[in-house]
This record gives structure tokens, C-alpha cells and sequence, in this order.
DNA sequence: TTTTTAAAGGGGTTTTTCCCTGTTTATTTG
DNA sequence: CAAATAAACAGGGAAAAACCCCTTTAAAAA
């Protein structure tokens, strides 16, 4: 905050259309002004490391092709903790959300809420520290512990690689050719994964695969 | 066009956030400005039949919850074809892009875009009618037949139903079991959607299923 | 050295996939 | 109108793939 108690704020968007209608929506909200906007996390450190102002907050897109989201926030933990992070994404997916708030996001916020709120975001962010929206709340309740995602989601790079290959029209026993490894071998990962991920088929795989970003479509 | 040669512009998105950003942006151009904005196409529809000034542009979102941009585009058609549509997605997909444009709308815009192409798109498409960007053409270029795309995706009501629900975990017998017909019918459903969408296997039907936007996850 | 882990095999059931045939009911057309 | 045609539905039979449980081996980790 500057000497005329008005805050300052980093957009980090690669959609530089949304990041500019933004940035003029900011701006025309008393008491907050945007410094510049960065097109991705790599932009941002090179602003910030050639002695740019540090912003008290940096509003941060989650995709972002060069350097995403989790990358972004995790440099900005590490060098600047001090500045507050709220995550932007359309995604309202739990495992998104929950990502971003465990790499230290103090909030997040959809990209499809109305002005008012980002500007209640960004006013309660300055004030209390965080900002959480209904959903958010609601998805931190609905959060399985970490240590039973953990045991699902560590997948070992085989596992990965044959999960993403489980995602097309190959055979087992294709599959098991272009790995390299026997039939059986691949049987096996494949049962290990189901009763871990508690499915009954690999249709149930590929729709896990799906809701937890393991593929795209 | 008004006497002042300014060009109106509606926008409809139900980002508001979004919506309003843009609405300052598009203000900040010379020769354009926001007449008003609506968060679906039954409030544009409400506003123009209550007798609101008609723009000579709408920038359309085609993700609305209540009347989205493909309904909302043929009721413009239909309704006021003078009005140019510019559609506006986040989506880069050709099932998209295609339809929003068999609908009528003369441009189609990624979110994701510079404020600058923005600009360039609206005077392109009062000066040349149109705008298409790279993604666009190229998309077209690639977009199969519309006969050819008719027969793979005229699907019948049961064939709908058949899709959604192989994109589960159910065996074909519990599919037979909950439709009401025989494991033999179910199994003539999947062998005559195999043959017609030219995949292997009921994960290649997933993987349709899923690109083609017949399934949510 | 004991335990764990990755890879692989044996052997079996169920499901999927495929091809061909037949019935019934609309729909088209000669 | 009657005959031909198309469609929706269903069955038989069989090979291939998927699915399941249990064991073994070799190497790595504890």
C-alpha cells in the first residue's frame, strides 16, 4: 500500500483481452490500481527481478501455457511471500481449486463472478488477509483428506504412461507392446489402479483420467 | 451506424466480470460503443423487445447457463439479421467454431485474444462484414462435410441415450437393463456406432462422446 | 537378512466385440 | 393399394479382449 492508502495489483492472464478489460475494471475501483499485467509466470519474474514495484496482490490465471498457474504461485511463495495471491480460473473443479490453495493462494475466484464481487475480493483480501467464495468454502468441505489423495493421486510414471494409453482405442496387449513390458505386467497395473481408484473398468479409468486433468481431450 | 459514425455494440456473456471489462474496453475504442449488456439470450431478447435501441454488433457468448449462444444466435437471425454476431468463446474446438457459424454468426473470437484484435474485428466487421482470424480459417478448412458430419452425428434419441450412458461403468446387459430392450439390441446400437464413427472400442465411443460435447464430466 | 516392489506367469470367468439371421413395424414407392 | 424397402429389435454362436485371483522371481530397499 502507498503513501495515499490505495493498493496495488499484478494481473498475470495470458488471455490478454480478459487481462485488460480487467486491468480498466481495477483501475475504475477506488483504492486499487494496477501496476502492469504479465502474460505469464516466466513474464512476471523477469518484471519483478528488473525492479518493477512489488504489488500487494497479483490476480493469477491458473492456465497459462508457458509457465502455469501452481508454477506462478510457488516462485511467488518463495521470493515474495509477503504478496497476496488470488487465483482466477474458470475451471470450478475441486482439484483445481484445492491445488491453487495449497500452493498458497489466499483466494480464488472464478472468472465468471460480477464486478462487485472482485471488488469485495479484492477489499476483504487487503483487510482479513484471504477471500473465499461460497463455493470455495463449499469445496474445502467437500476435500478428501491429503493423505487418502495422496495414496490415490502418486501415481508412478509407468502408471501415468499406461493410463494415458488406457485412454485410447489400444488393446492391453498393445499397450503392453509400445511399454515394452509383458501383457501381464500391464494386467497388473491395471488392477492395482482400479482397486485404488475404486473402479470397475477402464471406461471408470478414462473418466478419472479425465476429471483429474491425467489427459485432455 | 449513428450520425456520429459510432458503431453500437451489445454484449451478451454471463461472466459478468468479464462482460463489464469488456464493456469499458470496447468504450475505450474510437467509433465504438457498448449500448448495453445481457447474461443470456432471454434478457437480449427482453431488452430488444422493450424496444432497446438495436446495436449494430453483439458479441456473443455461447457458454450461458439459460439461452446459450447457438439458441440466442438463431433468434438474432431470425429476428434482426442486420445485426452482425461476433461469437466469443474460450472454446478452440471445430464442433464449436462450426456450428456457431452455420448458426450465422459472422466472426468467431477466442477469449483469449489482445485487446488490439479485438479492435480489429469489430472495424473489420463493419467495414468487410466478417472477421476470421488464423484459428477460424483454418478450422474451416479442416471441417468435414456438412453431409458427411450429418450422418455420423444425427444421432437418434435411444443412440443418445446409449452413448451417455456406455460413458459410465455399466456393462451392456445393465444398459439393456435400465433402457427397457435386450443385451442384443443394445449390442446392434454399438456395433452400427462403431461402424458409423469408425472407432474400435467403447473407449474410442467415450472418447467421441467427449469431443463431440454429447457428455459432461 | 528380511521385506518390499516391479515384472511376469498360470488359469479362469465375464464382457466385449463381431458376423449373420430373423421378426415385426413403419415408410416408401411402383 | 400392394409390394418393396427400410428401421428397430432381437437371437445364436464364437473369438477376442477385459477382468480377476493367486503365485513366482529377481532386484532393490529396509
Amino acid at each position: 500500500m502507498n503513501k495515499e492508502g490505495i493498493h496495488t495489483v499484478v494481473v498475470v492472464d495470458d488471455h490478454s483481452l480478459f487481462a485488460r478489460s480487467l486491468e480498466k475494471l481495477i483501475n475504475s475501483f477506488s483504492n486499487f490500481r494496477v501496476l502492469f499485467h504479465a502474460k505469464n509466470g516466466v513474464e512476471l519474474q523477469d518484471r519483478i527481478n528488473k525492479g518493477e514495484k512489488l504489488p500487494d496482490i497479483i490476480l493469477l490465471d491458473i492456465n497459462m501455457p508457458v509457465m502455469n498457474g501452481y508454477e506462478t504461485a510457488e516462485w511467488i511463495m518463495e521470493n515474495h511471500p509477503k504478496i497476496k495471491i488470488l487465483a482466477l480460473s474458470m475451471e470450478d473443479d475441486e482439484q483445481t481449486i484445492l491445488k491453487m490453495l495449497r500452493k498458497g493462494a489466499k483466494g480464488y475466484l472464478l472468472k465468471d463472478i460480477n464486478p462487485e464481487i472482485l471488488n469485495t475480493a479484492l477489499k476483504e483480501l487487503m483487510e482479513k488477509g484471504f477471500y473465499h467464495s461460497e463455493k470455495v468454502s463449499e469445496t474445502l468441505l467437500h476435500s478428501i483428506s491429503p493423505d487418502e489423495e495422496g495414496i490415490i493421486m502418486n501415481f508412478k510414471e509407468n502408471e501415468l504412461i499406461f493410463i494415458q494409453l488406457a485412454c485410447s482405442e489400444m488393446t492391453y496387449k498393445e499397450i503392453a507392446d509400445v511399454m515394452g513390458l509383458s501383457p501381464k505386467t500391464i494386467d497388473g497395473y491395471r488392477q492395482d489402479l482400479f482397486k485404488r481408484l475404486k473402479i470397475k473398468n477402464r471406461v471408470g479409468l478414462v473418466i478419472f483420467a479425465l476429471k483429474k486433468n491425467l489427459i485432455k481431450i
